[in-house]
DNA sequence: TCCATATTTCCACGATACTGGAAATATGGA
DNA sequence: TCCATATTTCCAGTATCGTGGAAATATGGA
């Protein structure tokens, strides 16, 4: 049962504050941002968006790596890009309904 | 914010038998299925199944249309697929890192 | 060693979600 | 009209989630 990641996977996005922080961390690239940054740019208290991120970190979907005293915090490709995988064609079954527009959209948007 | 439908379809899906109920619409194709059938096929009561067919619905996920005593419930292929662009596109900003492999899943699954 | 900084863990409160019983609504057939 | 079928709505109980205060942990520097 593969869907058991993808479904933590989605209840992690499923939310606006931790969609706001795999966003920014999408944004931030590879160098990623320590914690307080996050905190900071969400106008979150620490330890509440320090719970956000074990829950977005327990789904794969981002990566803490301490340095110094901060922890910096990174958004996992790979991770999402398995998610919209499985959306594509486990759950959508590859479907050309579903594939076309993922297909046109993937190669105006990069490829 | 667009981002608004994206979270709610998230949502949807982000719940064991919700994300089964949808792939077992988009098995269904475009006859779909009666409310009573997809019931029983996951072994939920029938309330509870309505008020989680509800909730894909509003997400714009699904659709139900009366016929005869029955609802029929069919996948929302556009809503899916736009939630899958709007991972690739808005959130993660068509990296290629995340574009490339959906890329080739979508030409290998069925494009 | 002592202190400041960065982050997490512990814990508890309020809010939201999931579930299913009971009753209501809608349809079709006798 | 009356009844059976199909589904939904209403409602309440339990569980899980989101939040943030207070304390704990980890690191680096003086």
């Amino acid at each position: 049962m593969e869907s058991k990641l993808a479904l933590s996977q989605l209840s992690a996005l499923a939310q606006e504050n931790r969609l706001a922080v795999f966003r920014l961390l999408v944004k931030a690239g590879h160098d990623g941002l320590p914690a307080g940054d996050i905190a900071a740019a969400l106008g979150v208290p620490p330890n509440t968006l320090s719970s956000q991120l074990n829950i977005l970190s327990n789904a794969g979907l981002v990566e803490g790596n301490r340095q110094g005293r901060s922890i910096i915090y990174t958004a996992n490709y790979d991770a999402i890009s398995g998610l919209i995988v499985f959306l594509m064609e486990d759950c959508c079954q590859g479907r050309e309904e579903v594939c076309s527009p993922v297909m046109a959209a993937a190669q105006s948007a990069c490829c």
